[in-house]
DNA sequence: CTTTCCCGCCAGACC
DNA sequence: GGTCTGGCGGGAAAG
């Protein structure tokens, strides 16, 4: 192994339940369901019993276990299931309090997994930052509110009707193979409008208090993938103002995972039909430009790597 | 082979 | 100085 390879770890006790290949698709759709969570307190508390089995004591049974577990054990989807099965879906008045170190402990995973799992259900308001280390529960109470708000935002920015042209234009290339050209020109012509703003939506009277950064890659998948899908239930109602803004507690350009994990809900909640392919999901959130400057990187990487 | 995505380094924010 | 936060690249696993 060579200075520079990502060190191997050592297995860790996780779920042995068999995974399948649309697991991450299952996950998506259950996150957030109640039955699926009692089912996952279950499997957690085997696990538990099957911790007592410790890897770093008996080597062998330490690389038995290595086999067995696969990265879809380790999975951020999974991690953040295990995490929601903690939780009420509606805690008491009283705040559920968590502390990341607690948790990071309690589901055996470096604290910097938390912090994916806090992003992603941060810009759901299913948790909000109480401080230093310190996240407030709030589970589904503000999920439904949430929703809406974002369905709302989704079809301010014309989501849905980018999703539609950017579909269409992948219908048109597959029947022209020559049209590049054309399709760089409607590249430039959609009207993106204010969709370059960078902003995060707050939900109405949770203050947003993380500091961030603005530089950004896009993780979209680690944000479907620890959402909750029952998202029609809740865009029934109806929002007159847009806690969306640009100044203040969002002047920070922010394109971090919990901004793209909003949007990426966003496209779900105005698409029509509801499968949003990460093609179209990428073209619009991070800008059909870019898009086509990471690929040509891709390329020229690949290129030079086969030289 | 290409794609997915986990690991953990480390920069920058914050204290 | 220390700690917290989370963007990001590398590369292994999955497809």
């Amino acid at each position: 192994m060579g200075p520079f390879t990502t060190p191997k770890k050592r297995a860790e006790a996780g779920s042995v339940d068999p995974w399948t290949p649309t697991s991450n698709l299952k996950m998506l759709i259950s996150a957030a369901s109640r039955e699926i969570r009692n089912r996952e307190k279950k499997l957690c508390m085997d696990t538990d019993e099957r911790d007592s089995l410790d890897p770093t004591q008996d080597s062998e049974n330490g690389e038995e276990l290595e086999k067995i577990i696969s990265r879809k054990d380790k999975s951020l989807g999974l991690l953040c299931h295990k995490f929601l099965a903690r939780y009420p879906d509606y805690p008491d008045s009283a705040l559920a309090d968590i502390c990341l170190d607690d948790v990071a402990t309690q589901l055996n995973v470096e604290r910097r997994r938390i912090y994916d799992i806090m992003n992603v259900l941060e810009s759901l308001h299913m948790v909000s930052r109480s401080a230093k280390n310190r996240y407030s529960w709030h589970g589904r109470t503000k999920l439904g509110e949430t929703l809406a708000i974002l369905k709302h935002v989704g079809e301010k920015h014309r989501y849905g009707q980018q999703m539609q042209q950017i579909r269409q234009r992948i219908r048109d290339r597959e029947f022209d193979f020559n049209s590049e050209e054309k399709e760089n020109e409607a590249a430039a012509d959609m009207e993106f409008g204010e969709q370059k703003e960078l902003f995060f939506v707050e939900h109405p009277g949770v203050e947003f208090k993380a500091g961030e950064k603005q530089k950004g890659q896009l993780f979209i998948y680690k944000g479907i993938k620890c959402i909750s899908a029952d998202v029609k239930c809740y865009v029934s109602s109806v929002w007159t103002t847009l806690p969306v803004s640009s100044a203040s507690v969002n002047s920070r350009k922010d394109k971090s995972l919990r901004v793209m994990s909003q949007k990426f809900v966003m496209l779900f909640l105005v698409s029509n039909p509801r499968v949003v392919s990460l093609d179209v999901a990428a073209k619009i959130l991070i800008g059909e430009d870019h898009v086509a400057d990471q690929d040509k990187s891709k390329f020229k990487s690949k290129y030079l790597k086969s030289a």
